[in-house]
DNA sequence: ACGGATAACTGGTCCAACCAGTTGACGGGT
DNA sequence: ACCCGTCAACTGGTTGGACCAGTTATCCGT
């Protein structure tokens, strides 16, 4: 290892693209709230000059603000901004934790565990009540995929994703699958849901041991509670205390 | 009405952008699987020749189809086809409905009623439970714009969109909100979801009136069940029978 | 004061060139 | 025969400038 350098760590220099960047700064205030709905964006050109870059690469970068519900380009006119909350769709959420500003990030957590146990008891429901047997099969399967990586905290979490993805991917509801895609995207940009809570959920082996077996069994009811009181348990115990600092 | 044409009726030609069709076309043969996953895209230049249009099109098309998780670009290497069920956002529901050929409608359109069903159910719960007096004196007033609209049928069922668009935002639960969003827009696309049985939904003017009052009491346990009840109308007698030809 | 031509915007498209990474094939070394 | 560095031939990324196609606001004549 010739390379190691002792002592100074480098941070990875921006590999982003230019119309990356653009995109995420646009984006940024735009989610911010520093344009109101209905405001006209600074033209293409002036964009271009603001950012000391080509046109073109703003234009990639509007296409996906528009793509993503923030604005609306049309010929001729200007490009506005449009009121996200009314507009835009649950992707936002996955690109919202890195804003950080406009929304207090523990509330949008605590959105994304509420969201998540609504779909996820749901899922449970329906893969019990009409999963084939090779889904459930594999349901079964990652859950002691699961249970064999116990004491590695880190291993357990990504099998407990993927035990999840199962059982939605068992419920053959597509709306649910998508969902939970955008929800764990986001949960990653969040990083891995630091909260203390979630450790015990995520030790809880017999309780997921306990939700394939009913799954397998097809007690639609028996998963839907089984699967509500395990991704409830996070969320539960909310206080009115207030909300936690990050 | 000097433009009125005798018998003949014309599409309104397309105006879309060339970089919305290559857009269009590019997502259909992905969702469609025409390439499996971890394919290599025909490079930029290639597909700027083959669709006849500049390589920029091409761009802004694959920008926005890497946005939604149907493809990954990577600079030096070739552009690669994700596997959409893993990787895309509920945003892609939007934009599915539109290709048909890969989802059966009928399955498309029961998941995304099961999703409202389940999302609309815990935010009314939600709702009841910490919406501040303004959000639920909001509902009521749109339960009593939809109970006024009474006859028309479409103006009912705007009606009925808005107020289960203030009962989620009432929730406070943001992934709800945008959730929310990705479905409506989808079912605009899907076209009003036109089901017999949504009409009983639509016309039970007494269950909204009920719904918004348990609210208003702030009964997050009945506004649940009040809530569940009507979304589920539309579902629930789902048969064995199997699918529904669209 | 009204209404239509028009000029000055806006975004949409194209061309052509070059920069910047990745990949694989080719050839010299061991 | 095998391994490894070099390099040419890809890939996407970026730029500049020109022009087309809509929209909007101004201004002039009636």
């Amino acid at each position: 290892m010739a390379g190691t350098l002792p002592g100074m760590t480098f941070e990875p220099l921006s590999r982003e693209s230019v119309s990356d960047q653009v995109f995420g700064r646009l984006r940024d205030a735009v989610v911010a709230g520093r344009y109101a709905a209905g405001d006209p964006l600074p033209s293409e050109r002036e964009l271009a000059a603001a950012f000391g870059v080509n046109r073109h690469a703003i234009r990639e970068a509007l296409r996906r603000l528009q793509q993503l519900g923030l604005v609306k380009v049309s010929q001729g006119g200007a490009t506005r901004v449009q009121d996200w909350r009314a507009t835009a769709g649950l992707d936002l959420a996955m690109t919202l934790a890195a804003v950080g500003d406009v929304l207090p990030l523990a509330t949008l957590n605590r959105d994304v565990l509420e969201m998540r146990a609504c779909i996820g008891a749901d899922a449970a429901r329906l893969c019990a009540e009409r999963a084939d047997p090779a889904a459930r099969a594999a349901i079964a399967a990652a859950v002691e995929e699961y249970a064999a990586a116990v004491p590695d905290l880190d291993l357990m979490a990504a099998a407990d994703l993927a035990v999840w993805r199962r059982i939605v991917e068992g419920s053959g509801n597509i709306a649910y699958l998508l969902a939970y895609n955008s929800l764990t995207a986001g949960a990653v940009a969040v990083g891995h849901m630091p909260q203390p809570r979630r450790t015990a959920e995520l030790l809880d082996v017999a309780a997921h041991r306990r939700l394939a077996e009913l799954i397998g069994a097809g007690d639609a009811a028996g998963a839907e509670g089984a699967a509500r009181a395990l991704l409830t348990a996070a969320v539960a115990t909310r206080s009115q205390m207030g909300n936690p600092r990050p």
